[in-house]
DNA sequence: AATGAATGAGAGTTCATTCAT
DNA sequence: GATGAATGAACTCTCATTCAT
């Protein structure tokens, strides 16, 4: 193991510290989660960790930024040229739910909230990269299809924020609470499907278009 | 406080002894909370804590039980009797915001949630006391309205699914992740007004029956 | 005399609690055993227990007491009537084995040689009233034995601790030392007999009289 | 390297800590020795402690290691050369009986045994180093002497041990029991003297082979 | 830069003991 | 006389953190 040292820079090794203590947090909790076994699991010394980050809590925020970043860079596939709305939005449906389900994004989504009260920022710093940017990026899907007719005219925004939360009315919200396990693909697509023949039925553009 | 040994009967030190831990638990969580801290904010000793729970798991399973037989003593008020269905809608879904929202039951839910993954049976127990009853409730107001021809026939039970989650589309949501403070009556009475609003849309009952 | 029915009373429940104090004891030994399990055993509580003895340490006196007791009750059949002298060896030495080998009476013999060192009057009262009656009987024995010519002239007294240590050369040492479990009959029988035989080769009273 | 001094300086920390450990196990027994009072004996905390040994029962263990290792370097010196059966036994049992008698044996032999209930493996350990080596070293004398018609022929490990016992048949007993001081060598040379008469008349060459 | 060693503080838990009722 | 309730002290063990090397 004396290779790493040599081998890797400076931040190379603080990279892998951050992925191995992410790994650790979500497993056991921040609380849980003890220094020693992060080093332990590292492959180095308590000492050479401190030498990386001030803190427990630091190291945590380390963890949290990392995670954030990466959320940000979870792309949903471009559902714009798919001309038949329901199938646009199903796949919309689909994409969100299972990723929102995966166990470490669930995980995460469980550590936060837990946090949430003790790590102000955290929920915050978090909710930005990860449902947020979400929620727009849907907003847009909306708007466009609301300007093309294909929608009811309404707050776009609002819209999204709605189906998001339609498409996590069931298994999302039973996997969150720790009710059941892992769902299957069969699980989500069902859930994605009402949530989607719901939202139709209110949002059909034959309807008159909603009152603010 | 000499008065405690005196005069109280031992339900009702058993009773104090729940009450201060259940705030402590959701002031810090369950790991950070101390037993220590505890028994100093009881008033009493360590050792007089054990004698009333075997250990901290069992007392914080006193305290979830506590709580959540409170959850179940909330009571809905009947919503059946007012002939308007969206004035009937509108009433449940903001008593529903309204007590979900509430700090301490907002804190419940993160400590829920965020102790799910270690504490499997805690999230059951818990929801059962609480999201699952309201869900019932709601799925029988559901079957009535849809039974008086006031909503188009659906499967009951993921009508009133989907209404809760409708519900909790904005304020709750950014609350749970720690994202705003307390919302005023007037943001909890907009979210409750949009919901209902689509979901009546969507369950308009001129239109066709819902396909399974 | 006119409390004669109280101290009865208070009699017969200390001897309870003797009884239970002693199982416990044996079982755990000194330090392990809790006043609370021995509170719980004796089905009272554990002020009830400060009754009657002034602390621990008082209540495994009493322990003691009542077993050193107990241990001068035991008596060994006579077997001054046996004019073979072989026989009337192993019959003593085979009873000595058979008493001393008894799991509760070793429980006892480890526990007090254990505690010796913190209890220092502890091993002599109960090696008076258990093993030296055994000795000093044993030594009327040997000393009307060489009296009647059936046993080399010697010290008595020397003679019947030499014959007490044979008996414990083999199954005795190692149960001691927790090597083996519960010795059978024949075990014992065995041991007793090399005793026996050993002891008479060196005290054939046809040999020259032992020289002090 | 640097690797040499500080493994020297750790395993010089560890060695430390075991005397010390020993010292104090020895003198309280094992339940009552707590780590606090250990850590506080080697000028170190409790954490230290549990950073050479992961529990309590560890460090016991690696204690009693250490002392039946040296147990096993006792050499007793060799008796093979001397001509002179009885001289020859005698100083064997005066250096028999001079180790076991030592406070420190003395305290070991109380402690494994007051114990060995509750830790059944620490008798078999201890016994398997301390007394068991003597004893085969003694039966291996035996076999000489008895080969060289020395002593009247018989099995030489039960010789060996009734040799053993008959040493212990005084002095040693009582000592166990807590009954008597440190023994003077007088005390000693002297049940050494007559354990030796006793079974030298018992194993005269010139009686008959003892009857298996 | 890296680490082995060390530690004070504090965790959950149990104990022998006391005292008001 | 008996007890339910209470407790301070001590237990084993773990933690985040520091420092000499």
């Amino acid at each position: 193991m004396g290779v790493k040292a040599a081998n890797c820079s400076r931040d190379l090794r603080r990279k892998a510290i951050i992925a191995v203590a992410r790994r650790i947090f979500l497993e056991e909790g921040y609380g849980a989660a003890s220094m020693s076994s992060i080093a332990a699991a590292v492959g180095g010394s308590k000492a050479t960790l401190y030498a990386y980050f001030r803190s427990k809590t630091e190291l945590f925020s380390a963890v949290m930024d990392d995670m954030t970043e990466e959320m940000g860079a979870d792309k949903i596939l471009r559902a714009d040229d798919e001309p038949d709305t329901r199938l646009a939005l199903t796949w919309v449906a689909q994409t969100l739910l299972t990723l929102i389900c995966r166990p470490e994004v669930m995980d995460i989504q469980r550590l936060v909230i837990g946090e949430a009260g003790r790590f102000p920022e955290l929920g915050e710093a978090f909710f930005n990269r990860g449902p947020r940017t979400k929620i727009e990026w849907l907003s847009g899907l909306m708007r466009k299809m609301m300007e093309d007719g294909r929608l009811r005219p309404d707050d776009p925004l609002r819209a999204a924020e709605m189906f998001f939360s339609m498409c996590r009315y069931r298994v999302y919200h039973y996997l969150l609470w720790g009710l059941s396990q892992q769902p299957t693909p069969a699980d989500i697509a069902e859930d994605a499907a009402r949530a989607v023949r719901t939202f139709l039925d209110a949002y059909d553009p034959g309807l008159a278009p909603v009152r603010s």
